[in-house]
DNA sequence: GATTGTGAACCTATTCACAGCA
DNA sequence: TGCTGTGAATAGGTTCACAATC
């Protein structure tokens, strides 16, 4: 087998891709052409093993003896994220954490851009972040019918979030990611992600006890 | 079995319990006393089956016929993640996201206060960020010292966060947040969780492009 | 009658181990 | 000889389904 394995992709490879994606970029800026599944495993904190099952998903383009070869696993990679256009992402709730985000540099990187900020107060409509103007949540509409949301980055309160996960998927955006504490009810084809700061602690919190 | 099992808990139902305090919490301030697992369960984005599975590695405390008593529940997930006191977290890298952080309700939430901010940079060391003044990195050691860090929060750059790891390993700090992409190398004494920002954007963006 | 707690069945993911190829 | 690709074995997690019991 030499081209991509339609095979379906679980979600746990999906998850670690992105960390096989930053290792071979750091080896292939150190200099190096190709590197071994001990290698790359080992910058990406798996076994040598799990990392090779999940490129085997992507199709078989490792060569016996010597390897991967980097910038053609990068190039593998990326057409499976879909990361040869740069999507336009939506940030909502433009506060401390949303401000943040929108001068991050993963939200500028590579697949990506931020083409709207949006906010619901009138003190904050108005202003610029990193050059992009705030405007209101009621702009999210119009905003969409010149450039489809791809992703919208929810940064608000919580009590606000699933109003504006309804305005998202009611603009067509088909991805979340939601950094407010509340579970989002979403349509099915609607993918969602939380990151949430309280839960993270948390967990760490739970294993710094149980310790031995 | 009356009393909190003492089976290990895995770790994915680890990661579920804060998701569950926080649907106990919010149904106990609408005025509920109890709950059903099936209640429960849609609050948390689970199946039922899930939430009972998870919640008896904890102990047998629901009451068959009317669910489970909400501030009991509470209780005994709080005691299994030790929120029963305040841990001191340190967040290195005091730059929009560090700043951000500094001042996130989830941060001050039960179970952590916010001990010590640090950086490197003479420009933004002896700043205050919510009343806090950011402290020089080297100062960890005597900080550590006043209050044991129990939580590290790594939001340097990438090329830093090793040597922050380490710092923090130094003065027996055993848990880390980290979110630069990079994968840390710490002693395996060391709880380590990352949040990544383009990681999560990339999983999404797969996701969004692998719909049907 | 409602709802839990949990074995048993099922499904998913990781690790092993080695044949096959450069 | 070195290293990939992958079936087979193992471990881990979820769902089913129902007896126990309030």
């Amino acid at each position: 087998m030499s081209e991509a394995a339609s095979r379906r992709i679980p979600d746990v490879t999906v998850e670690r891709l992105p960390v096989y994606r930053r290792a071979a970029m750091d080896l292939l800026s150190a200099g190096m052409r190709a590197a071994s599944s001990d290698l790359l495993a080992k910058r990406a904190g798996v076994s040598a093993a799990t990392l090779r099952k999940d490129l085997s998903y992507l199709g078989s383009f490792g060569t016996r003896g010597s390897g991967y070869e980097l910038s053609f696993l990068l190039g593998q990679v990326d057409r499976q994220l879909g990361l040869d256009r740069a999507w336009p992402i939506a940030i909502i709730g433009i506060g401390n954490l949303g401000r943040a985000l929108a001068s991050a540099p993963g939200f500028a990187g590579r697949g990506f851009r931020v083409a709207a900020l949006l906010d619901v107060d009138p003190h904050v409509v108005g202003q610029f972040v990193n050059g992009i103007e705030i405007l209101h949540l009621e702009e999210l509409p119009r905003m969409a019918d010149k450039s489809q949301i791809a992703i919208g980055v929810i940064t608000t309160p919580a009590r606000a979030a699933q109003e504006v996960a309804g305005a998202l998927e009611a603009v067509h955006t088909m991805a979340i990611l939601n950094f407010a504490p509340v579970v989002l009810q979403v349509g099915k084809g609607v993918a969602v992600r939380n990151v949430e700061l309280a839960t993270e602690l948390q967990i760490l919190s739970f294993h710094r006890l149980h310790r031995f």
